[in-house]
DNA sequence: TCCTTTATGCAGTGATCGATGCATAAATCG
DNA sequence: CGATTTATGCATCGATCACTGCATAAAGGA
C-alpha cells in the first residue's frame, strides 16, 4: 500500500526521499518479485505502478533495465518457467513408467499450484494467463507455446514408453497426452479458486486410477482385478 | 466488428447520425451482444467503447439501461448462464446412471465449448473469468458461484446414485464431482487455446473410461501399481 | 580530487479508462 | 397541434494507463 519512505530506517544518515543514486538495485530480486505480482494478477491487471512498488526501484530503472511491460513480463514468464519447472518435472523425468510420470507429473502440480515448499502463488502462472492475452498477440503466442511445452514432454514420454514396451503399441499417446495436459489446467482454475492440497491429489489419482483400462494395458495385466 | 449505422436501409428519411431519439434499441439483445463479447474478452480487457459499439447503442443508453459495467457483466453472466445452461446439463438430468450423466455432461461440455450448434465463443465464460478479477471482489464472488454451482449438481447427482444402487455406497462422491469439474475446468482452456471438438471429446472418453475401477476403489486407496 | 557514468525520484506525456452533463429530436399523450 | 417524456450523439470529466524527460547525487576511473 505504502511506500518504504512512510517509515524510514532513521539510522540513516540521509532521509533518503533524496535524488541521487540511493544502490544498485538487485536485477534478480527485482524479476523474482515482478513474476509473482504477474503470476498472482495476471498480466492486464498488473500496472507499473503495481510492479515499481512491489519491485522496490523507481519506473525509470524498470524500463531501463527490462524495456517495456512486454518485455518484462516475457522475462517474468521465462524466469517462471526455469525456476519452477523443476517442481513439477523432476519425478516425472526419473519414474520408470510412463504411468508413474504421469501420476508424478500431477502429483507435483498438485502441490507446486497450492504454494509448493515455499509459499508460492497458487495455480499456473501460463495456464491462468489465458485470457486477458487480446490485443497482445505476441505474449499470447508466447504463453501458448508455454503451455504447448507440457503436452509435448508428456507425448514424447509417452511415445518412449511404447518402445520400452509399458504402453501397449496402440495406445493413442496424443489423447492419453491431451488428457493429462487437460487435468492438469483444471486443475490450475481448481487451486486459483481455493481447492487445497488434498483436493488436487485426489483429482490426480482419480485421474490415473484407470490408466491400465486407459491405455489398453487391462487386456493384459488387469484380468484378475477385485 | 462496425455498427449497423455503416449500412444503412437507404430507404431511410434521415441519414442518422443525427442528435434525437432514432428508435428504442432491443435490451435482450444489446445484453446478448454484451454477454458474447465479455465471454470472448473477459471482463477488463473489454471496454466501454467496445460494448458500446457491439452493442450499437449509446455510451448514455448503456448505463441507463444496464447501470455500470459491474452490473452489465453480472447481467452477462447471468444471461450466459440461464442461455446456455441447457446445452451442458439436459442430457446429463436425463441419464440413467450417475455414469452416464457424467459422460453426458463432459461430452456436451466439448461441444458447447466448441461453439455448439450455433457459433457461440469457445470455452466457458465462468471458467475463464478465474484471472483478472481482482480487484472486483463481488464480481469475482460471482463467478465463483456460478463456477462452484456445476460441482453441487455434479456431486448432488453423485449422491442420489447412491440411493440409486448405481453407485458404490463407499464411493466419495465429493472427490468424484471434484474430478469431474476440473476435468470440465481443464476443457475450457484447452477449447480456448484452440482444441477440437475431437480432442475434447477424447478427454471426455479418457476421464471416465475407468469409472467402474474409479468408483470401486476410491476410498480403500489404489493399490495397483503394475 | 575532478570528471564521467549511471541509477534514481519526480513530474508530466498523450492515450484511454469508466462514467456523466447537455442539447437534440423522435415518440407519446392531451 | 402543443407539451412532455425519453433515448440519443457528442463532448468532456477526473483517474489511471504505459511510458519518458530532467535534475540530482552516488559510484568508479583518472
Amino acid at each position: 500500500m505504502h511506500n518504504n519512505f512512510s517509515t524510514p530506517p532513521a539510522s540513516s544518515t540521509s532521509i533518503r526521499p533524496a535524488r541521487g543514486r540511493p544502490r544498485e538495485f538487485d536485477r534478480q530480486a527485482a524479476l523474482a518479485a515482478a513474476t509473482r505480482l504477474f503470476w498472482i494478477k495476471g498480466y492486464e491487471a498488473t500496472s507499473i505502478a503495481d510492479l515499481t512498488e512491489t519491485m522496490g526501484i523507481g519506473t525509470k530503472s524498470l524500463y531501463a533495465a527490462f524495456g517495456s511491460k512486454d518485455e518484462l513480463y516475457a522475462e517474468a514468464l521465462k524466469y517462471y518457467y526455469t525456476t519452477y519447472e523443476g517442481l513439477v518435472w523432476t519425478r516425472f523425468r526419473k519414474a520408470a513408467t510412463a504411468r508413474e510420470a504421469a501420476l508424478a507429473f500431477l502429483q507435483d502440480s498438485a502441490i507446486a499450484m497450492t504454494g509448493g515448499d515455499l509459499d508460492l502463488p497458487h495455480g499456473c502462472m501460463a495456464t491462468l494467463a489465458t485470457v486477458g492475452s487480446e490485443g497482445h498477440s505476441e505474449l499470447g503466442e508466447l504463453m501458448r507455446a508455454t503451455r504447448a511445452g507440457g503436452f509435448d514432454i508428456l507425448k514424447a514420454r509417452f511415445d518412449r514408453a511404447k518402445s520400452d514396451g509399458d504402453l501397449e503399441a496402440t495406445a493413442d499417446t496424443t489423447k492419453l497426452a491431451r488428457f493429462v495436459q487437460t487435468v492438469q489446467s483444471g486443475m490450475a482454475i481448481r487451486a486459483r479458486d481455493g481447492a487445497d492440497r488434498d483436493e488436487l491429489h485426489a483429482v490426480a489419482e482419480i485421474a490415473l486410477s484407470g490408466w491400465d483400462h486407459i491405455t489398453g494395458n487391462i487386456d493384459h495385466r488387469m484380468q484378475g482385478k477385485a
